[in-house]
RNA sequence: GCCCUCGUGGCGGAAUCGGUAGACGCAACGGACUUAAAAUCCGUUGGGCGAAAGCCCAUCCCGGUUCGAGUCCGGGCGAGGGCACCA
């Protein structure tokens, strides 16, 4: 064994034989248990980030553990091909989207090679490569023949220059983000999967789901949404319309009698109609489909109305109420109108307000009085009903009832559900994305691509130029006949939405070859996913449409299961320090943290950051999280280059436990290499002699039984850290220790070396899942002729764990006292006596009677004076 | 505004079920080796008092429960994240 440990060989070695040995390759085998693991798949956006390292870190070492622990481990790897960044490049370059994307998918798998991660590259799948889309096609197609997928008209951001399709981030202040020219709504058909109707059951399963964060949970059910109450219709007659009935939901059905108005979006039929002869009305509801662009303001902007003119009438009392427009109102939820009761609603409070509508108080909270001046929140809570007729004196539930039942025999209302969740409109009038497979026929209309004219392909040479969809202008694309009629027809040129690809590629793994079916018999074996890990950016979008299209395909019969992930751990982000410099003039300039030195300043006591090139001061902005536009992030190619793939896991796995946010640290990455220097050494300097004898248990002084013990728990505290806490950054520290205590352990006669030996073992081994290509190394090392990756994990000798003695400390009134040290297996009695006799502690007990001893057996002893 | 998470040394963090607060690492300081530097190795390092033994204080703040609270409960302050006119 050379003295010197050089990552680089190390590495390449390593790599190399669990290459030839195939040993990541996972084979279906009914008589083991499977273990599937899963890194949730990158965008080949050109380069690794410091995040996908932590991720596929994180999998990497549950992987190895469980492999090592006897499972028929599965750990794949894929492309997320089709989007947007490939088009914009294409636009920057020239160069075709496809080729972009897969130059840099071949850099990337190089990079994750050079990783070690031990994953099964013969399952490798790629979302844009037809065998794969194709599927998307297919199941999209069953979709539309149970009525899941549909088409109706949604919204879409415009940029009337470019005369394209813009994406929400694509809007910056309301403006198209190459030409800067304001961007119009417009409405278009689109697709749309009804994942609505899944909704209670996504929402239900949620609570069942053990091995999912609390967190993610939450936030699933936050965004679903779930809304009980009535949803009402209030009678109208209006001149140009006939009767009619003027629908709103409410979850505050007992407040129905304190309805002073109802008020409407603007793009309601009723403002629409209203405002044909209303040029005011007209101009307000212009203004409010304008609205402001961000989010955040929409929430926070004055509410404005403006009347209608027209009037609906009361269910119960039938009295007429105003019709407002209100840009409060959301068109996409409900039914875009609302019931105004603005004794109870903060909203209305404040529209009826400034409009002097009138204020109608139906909820008495005892000891508490209404005002009509100001509001107050115990105006929204729940009550008894007053001044409601019938009503009055019913609390809540039973109000909503009573109402709830007049309404239903008066036919105008009935007990809803309404959910925040939307369907999810999936067309993208966008090149770099699956065709979706249906084709327009001047006489057949809209017709699905048969089944067996799949897959629809996408040409592969375009270059988008910014102004629309290329394949709009790509005949050999678009030139087709019909399916039904033989016409001349033409292609759907809308691509699908990039989640449809990620929706589903966790059950394509386990057949990625099969070109007859989507999926087949071995997804049997290997799905549902035992472990998924990934970024918290995915707890809502991603992990809903994936949960929703399980679903779909148990019902087709390719799956029994509805719940993709059994267990999803959510890793934290990557921070690092951000620099930068604000000139007077023009924009903040930030500067990568590799360009700039920091020192610390002696006298000052304060840091000072300096750019390298020109030596002048930078100011420090903190630490935040990576990102592109900060220039803080760290490229890992640098530091494998350095210093080899087991430091940069090492590191990543060391500095923060695995769901917290990490920071960058060039000192801790040091840390870490020297780490596992030493522990190369250690290895060195131990075999160097030669081997030595084996181990005999008998002959065993205290000095080796400590070393033994401290030995064995190491493993135990690993083997628990790694599968069952996921705390790997004690699990690496605690081998730490272990090899601190040998270090200070003298090699001196054979029974030594073999003590020693023993240790080394369980340090290597356990540390073999965060470090395995220097472990592999060293194992060899150590003597053995098979590969660490194939060796069983080590089990614990409960022997070795042993103590004739046991330390205990002595609590005087909860204050730590003195240290005393007694027989294992002492019964109270000795214990107390032990504990009282202390001299330290009888200082502390003089004063006054003990009154009470309590005693946690192998660990204190707490008298009270 | 609502919901969630989190506040521990100079820093990242540990303390797993209410039982020794600060493991491990970084940084800093002192020392060894070296012509020197790097690398490596040894030692010290929460604050205060003390020659030492040891004592007092200390986990954002205030209060509570308990023999015992970083950990549980109530109230506050601060940070981060999610949702955000959802009727």
């Amino acid at each position: 064994m050379q003295e010197r440990y050089e990552p680089a060989a190390v590495e390449a070695d390593a790599q190399r034989f669990w290459n030839d040995q195939r040993c990541f390759e996972a084979k279906e085998d009914a008589a083991r248990e499977k273990y599937y693991c899963l890194s949730m798949f990158p965008y080949p956006s050109g380069r690794l980030h410091m995040g996908h390292v932590r991720n596929y870190t994180i999998g990497d070492v549950l992987s190895r553990f469980m492999r090592m622990n006897g499972r028929n481990v599965l750990q794949p790897m894929g492309w997320d091909a089709f989007g947007l960044p490939a088009e914009n490049a294409a636009m920057a370059n020239g160069v075709p989207p496809a080729k972009w994307t897969f130059d840099n998918i071949a850099y990337m798998k190089a990079q994750l090679k050079s990783l070690g991660f031990a994953l099964d590259w013969s399952r490798e799948l790629t979302t844009c490569r037809p065998e794969y889309y194709r599927w998307n096609q297919w199941l999209f197609l069953r979709m539309l023949e149970k009525g899941i997928a549909y088409q109706k008209t949604g919204v879409v951001n415009w940029d009337p220059v470019d005369k394209t399709v813009l994406a929400n981030e694509q809007v910056i202040d309301g403006r198209g983000w190459r030409t800067g020219a304001p961007v119009e709504k417009r409405e278009i058909p689109m697709y749309y999967l009804k994942i609505t109707a899944y909704a209670e059951d996504l929402l239900d399963a949620l609570s069942q789901m053990q091995g999912w964060p609390e967190r993610v949970r939450a936030m699933q059910a936050n965004w679903i949404g779930k809304s009980v109450g009535v949803r009402l219709g209030f009678p109208y007659r209006i001149e140009g319309l006939g009767e009619g009935v003027l629908h709103a939901f409410t979850t505050r059905a007992d407040t129905l009698m304190g309805v002073t108005f109802c008020a409407v979006a603007a793009e309601h039929p009723l403002a629409a109609h209203a405002a044909r002869h209303n040029e005011k009305l007209a101009a307000f509801i212009e203004e409010c489909k304008r609205g402001p662009a961000i989010e955040s303001e929409l929430a926070t902007q004055e509410k404005k109305g403006m009347p209608t003119g027209l009037t609906v009438r009361h269910p119960i009392s039938g009295v007429a109420l105003p019709v407002w427009v209100g840009n409060y109102v959301l068109m996409s939820y409900g039914d875009g109108a609302v019931m105004g009761v603005p004794a109870h609603d903060e909203r209305d409070f404040e529209f009826a307000k400034k409009y002097h509508l009138p204020i109608k108080p139906v909820i008495d909270v005892p000891g508490r009085e209404y005002s009509l001046h100001a509001w107050a929140p115990w105006y929204a809570g729940h009550g008894r009903c007053i001044n409601s007729g019938t009503y009055d004196g019913l609390e809540f539930q039973a109000a909503i009832e009573a109402i709830a039942a007049d309404l239903q025999r008066l036919n105008l209302g009935e007990k809803q559900t309404t959910w925040r969740l939307r369907d999810w409109g999936i067309s993208r009038q966008r090149y770099w994305g699956c065709p979706i497979p249906v084709i327009h026929c001047a006489a057949c209309g809209t017709v699905p691509v048969p089944d067996e004219q799949l897959p629809v392909v996408l040409p592969v040479d375009l270059v988008p130029d910014g102004s629309g969809n290329p394949l709009l202008k790509d005949e050999a694309f678009l030139a087709v006949s019909c399916p039904r009629c033989g016409a001349k027809a033409r292609r759907e040129t809308d691509t699908m939405d990039t989640f449809v690809d990620s929706s589903w590629y966790f059950l394509r793994f386990a057949c990625p070859d099969n070109d007859k079916a989507m999926l087949d018999a071995r997804v049997r074996y290997w799905a549902p996913v035992d472990q998924y890990i990934g970024g918290i950016e995915h707890a809502i979008l991603h992990l809903l449409y994936s949960r929703f299209w399980t679903r779909v395909v148990q019902e087709l019969g390719a799956v029994e299961f509805k719940e993709p992930f059994a267990n999803l751990f959510t890793q934290g982000m990557v921070l690092n320090e951000v620099f930068f410099r604000k000139p007077d003039t023009g924009r903040v300039e930030y500067f990568n943290p590799a360009d700039v030195e920091v020192t610390l300043d002696p006298t000052a006591q304060r840091r000072i950051a300096v750019l390298r090139s020109d030596g002048l001061e930078v100011e420090s902005g903190g630490v935040v999280t990576m990102s592109k536009s900060k220039n803080n992030g760290v490229d890992p190619q640098a530091l494998v280059d350095e210093f080899g793939a087991d430091t940069a896991r090492l590191f990543t796995m060391f500095a923060a436990p695995p769901e917290q946010t990490l920071e960058w640290s060039d000192e801790g990455v040091q840390g870490a290499f020297r780490f596992i220097k030493r522990l190369w050494k250690a290895v060195h300097d131990h075999v160097a002699p030669g081997a030595c004898v084996p181990l005999d248990k008998s002959i065993l002084n205290d000095e080796h039984r400590a070393i033994r013990r401290q030995a064995h728990q190491t493993l135990s505290k690993i083997t628990d850290d790694i599968g069952r806490r996921r705390t790997f950054n004690t699990a690496i520290a605690a081998a730490m220790e272990l090899l601190n205590a040998l270090a200070k352990f003298p090699q001196r006669s054979p029974q030594d070396r073999s003590v020693i030996q023993e240790a080394l073992e369980i340090a290597v081994l356990g540390l073999s899942p965060i470090i395995p290509h220097v472990t592999h190394a060293l194992w060899r090392a150590l003597g053995h002729q098979r590969a660490l990756i194939d060796e069983p994990w080590m089990t614990v000798d409960l022997a070795a764990l042993q103590t004739s003695e046991i330390a205990m400390v002595v609590q005087v009134n909860g204050k730590l006292r003195a240290h005393i040290s007694v027989a294992v297996g002492a019964d109270e009695d000795t214990v107390r006596a032990a504990a009282l006799a202390d001299p330290n502690v009888q200082k502390f007990i003089a004063a006054a009677p003990v009154r009470k001893v309590i005693i946690v057996p192998g660990k204190l002893v707490n008298i009270v004076v």
